[in-house]
DNA sequence: CATAGTTCGTTCGGATTTGAACTAACCGTC
DNA sequence: GACGGTTAGTTCAAATCCGAACGAACTATG
């Protein structure tokens, strides 16, 4: 109970700095910034619509407005899939990178300071282990559903 | 970094998960249900709209908007309140303990199936610990911002 | 090749959320 | 009591978000 209310408080306050961090340094979402953070990840820079959507936790819909978003901002661009005509491949841009190399220092500091340095090592070892293995089961839930 | 990872998917699909449980046996929100339970947790089932919003962690305007929600739904009440003018009473109707009622043994299911259930006792202890002291420090910031 | 069932991404309408005004009421000080 | 500075709660327009429904394209099976 007390853990849980913990997370509940820590994960609520957290997003909203991290939000307020974001949007001042570069007028991103967080949501946005998720998106542009998975791509720079990818091979070539790019994923499809589907898999960018599952990987960065959020509904296909939303990520069609993000995405329309970051393209009017010139900093994702979406081209058509040739293996897959349905498929759409959203890449980061140049300038996409750019406003990612902006921000992320900023971010990493939020993190790093809000949450990181709250921790002893041992606790990070603990928070670390612990929650991808409740992320994990979570996961294996929201795959089952789509059975 | 593998913390923070965890940290950010865990609070994400665990948010998701409740959403869908609160939603189903209730047709609550998340945040609709934290106020109901704030207002359950106070003194005489009631406190001020401020002290709503600081404690419920929602911006006061949303907090009109979620209120005034279930106000209509008849689960909360509204009245003036006499020492200060300004002020208004947010009260749980009889209806909105029912509400309550009604989804919290399927909350409580969720939160011990996918969140308590995943841990040893060991990091139950630590992640309470450490979470409630990270939490402890962003309360912390968002005072020092509001001077 | 047909055809039934899936998957892809978008669109739509409505609900929710945000932040910046705004009004009314409070407080301390003169 | 009158004034400046705060605080409580609401309102508004705009931005964002959701889930259901959709058309188009894929796949497996006969």
């Amino acid at each position: 109970m007390r853990a849980w209310l913990g997370f509940l408080t820590a994960s609520h306050l957290l997003e909203h700095e991290i939000e307020r961090q974001l949007k001042r340094d570069g007028g991103l979402s967080h949501g946005e910034f998720e998106v542009l953070v998975r791509l720079d990840w990818a091979e070539g820079h790019r994923m499809r619509m589907s898999d960018l959507a599952r990987e960065a936790m959020v509904s296909k819909s939303r990520l069609t407005y993000q995405v329309a978003g970051l393209e009017k901002d010139g900093l994702v661009r979406r081209r058509p899939c040739d293996a897959d005509r349905r498929a759409v491949w959203a890449e980061l841009t140049d300038k996409g990178a750019a406003a990612l190399a902006r921000v992320r220092p900023g971010h990493r500091a939020v993190v790093r300071e809000l949450l990181i340095e709250q921790l002893s090592d041992d606790e990070l070892e603990v928070l670390g282990e612990a929650l991808n293995r409740v992320a994990e089961r979570l996961r294996e839930r929201s795959r089952q559903r789509r059975r």
